[in-house]
DNA sequence: CGCTATTTTAAACATGTGTTTGAATTAGGG
DNA sequence: CCCTAATTCAAACACATGTTTAAAATAGCG
């Protein structure tokens, strides 16, 4: 296996467990078998290696995402919100079969990067995948037209967060309710609760 | 003003600003104006210093909050769940006339504190302020009785999730509300838009 | 093989971190 | 005022961070 991708695997897994900054470039290459310079040798410095980890699971997700919400604007009839979250479910769950875990550390991986950094995580990802956000919202949009862009706005934004936070810290709820409930849970068992939630609250009534 | 008090505000605006982890002991000191020494002189460590800035905000709002979560519990009739949501806006927005932007500062906060530090000011808050999860999850249950423990635990964190996630960066997304929507935004009409969101959420049907 | 370009390595660098020290200063009660 | 306790201060400490350097090792091709 390749340097890079030693340091790119042992990155990604750190970076999702402990965040961006909380993990240092030694902790990776110590994991990852390899010399400390190499990541500095191969990607120029820490932020390059975040955005090639980013990227690497962007790169295999968004092209996935992008085409099933856009067959749901082709469709005659108007899909439900149910429909156009769980629109989300197979392209997130590939990542399983591209990588071990690799739905839940990509999950982890986005949460962390919203709140890192002053958020240029979610610069990068609007700058460099915009396909994937206007689609979604058209999607949402052709499911409940009545929504104004501006509560479009906000309603999406608190979806992302309820996901976001939901996964960066979905290890620790998933061990507490294995114990106070008795029940084998995993990430797609999460996904699957989390998508009435937020289709319900993207279809809230409007209050005006 | 007292050297703990300068410390402590100046603290506060820096750690929402740029998260505990992000922010430095020389940072805050050279804010309020104090000599580097006196964080540790007065308050021991840095660790202890974030307990004493989430006390404080902690000690104003969570005595209110769970006497309005109490009464709810209290009231003959079945609340809605609007109703149980709506019950923190009181004790939220009363942090503004304790201080300056204090809703904001502390939703801001209790962000960070959920992502940064693997998670420790979960614990701090767990425990050191039960009344407000147990009253609140009661009112819940009275409001929604058909939502099964496990349902709840996890609609729970998924509502705790968007508050918290969407504070962290509100400052963020007010800036693009008010330019995209060319509308003037507030905390407050950020919380009065998320109330329908979150609650609509939480009474999502149950698909079993 | 021989030679060049790529990659790896250990070491150092520069800077930033939280914390501690011990002397200097200030406060406040007897 | 005096003396003690509390506070402030500049300096240093010990350590961790991302990055750079220059030599060593390795690969790959003619």
């Amino acid at each position: 296996m390749s340097t890079k991708t030693k340091i790119l695997d042992a990155a990604e897994i750190l970076f999702a467990d402990k965040g961006f900054n909380g993990t240092s470039l030694r902790e990776i290459t110590s994991q990852a078998e390899v010399n400390l310079a190499a990541v500095n040798y191969h990607f120029g410095s820490k932020k390059e290696l975040i955005k090639a980890v980013m990227s690497r699971y962007m790169n295999e997700l968004s092209p996935r995402l992008e085409s099933a919400l856009y067959e749901l604007c082709l469709d005659e009839e108007q899909p439900t919100l149910i429909e156009v979250f769980s629109a989300f479910l197979d392209p997130l769950l590939h990542l399983n079969s591209f990588k071990n875990n690799g739905t839940s550390t990509f999950l982890q991986l986005l949460g962390r990067g919203f709140t890192d950094n002053q958020g240029f995580l979610r610069w990068f990802l609007t700058t460099q995948y915009p396909g994937v956000f206007t689609n979604f919202t058209q999607a949402v949009h052709k499911a409940y037209p009545e929504l104004s862009k501006e509560e479009m706005f906000w309603r999406l934004h608190f979806t992302m967060g309820t996901i976001v936070f939901t996964m960066s810290s979905s290890d620790a709820l998933i061990d507490i309710a294995q114990n106070d409930f008795d029940r084998q849970v995993d990430i797609a068992g999460v996904i699957k609760q989390v998508i009435p939630y937020v289709a319900a609250g993207v279809a809230a009534p409007i209050i005006r």
